[in-house]
DNA sequence: TTGACATATCGCTATGTTCCGATATAATTG
DNA sequence: CAATTATATCGGAACATAGCGATATGTCAA
């Protein structure tokens, strides 16, 4: 089968239920208070409350936010007492948001 | 006082309206399809039917996404014909789809 | 135990997204 | 010109998501 010129240039396709997956991992990232909070525990463990002050949003909000991304495998959570510390275990996710800042800054931007 | 880490570790945050965008951003790219289409114009020049064939969708499906990506100031469209050839303009989509790739596979996965 | 606190969950509404058929435009071919 | 091809756009149905008030659970302190 002699092919299409194309199939010779294309030997480097993800295949699409990994990309099915990656769009949900990436849909899972894409919301700015979930990038915040991101951002946030990548330099850290944080509780809800605090994620949640830097935010401005409600803590129960935060709270799904964080439950969200954890059932993406991006984070997981310790309890202490009545609070609640999570913290990445997606290791990946530092290489994303290094690409995030290069394109959108970083505070100094 | 004992350097509460919080308040001397954290010059790094991007600010809200930039993680808005980025977020956005993020938002145009989670989608199958599209990762797909990105990865393929990160090797090349692509017309709408190409994309179209590779995703295995009805190319005014394939329309509709370029759009959205163009709108976004991923790509641009050159006319040839009655053929419209797609290519990115965005460069740092090398570097998140290369992240992209790094983590769910490219092809050997 | 009572009350305040921290987090989690539920139900609802508003909004957005995806997909699709139908239709439109524009270029090429006969 | 009419027919075909390639792309683009429109309108709507199905589904998903965000945000929010109300409420539940678990923890600490007095």
């Amino acid at each position: 089968m002699a092919a299409k010129a194309k199939s010779v240039s294309r030997p480097q396709l993800t295949p699409l239920d990994a990309l099915v997956q990656a769009a949900e991992c990436l849909k899972t990232l894409a919301h700015p208070h979930r990038l915040r909070m991101v951002q946030m525990l990548l330099q850290g463990r944080y509780t809800v409350g605090e994620l949640a002050e830097a935010c401005g949003i409600p803590s129960h909000m935060a709270s799904e936010h964080l439950r969200l991304m954890q059932r993406s495998g991006f984070l997981t959570s310790e309890k202490e007492g009545r609070k609640a510390y999570y913290k990445i275990i997606e290791l990946h996710l530092a290489s994303i948001m290094a690409c995030v800042e290069a394109r959108f800054g970083v505070g100094k931007a």
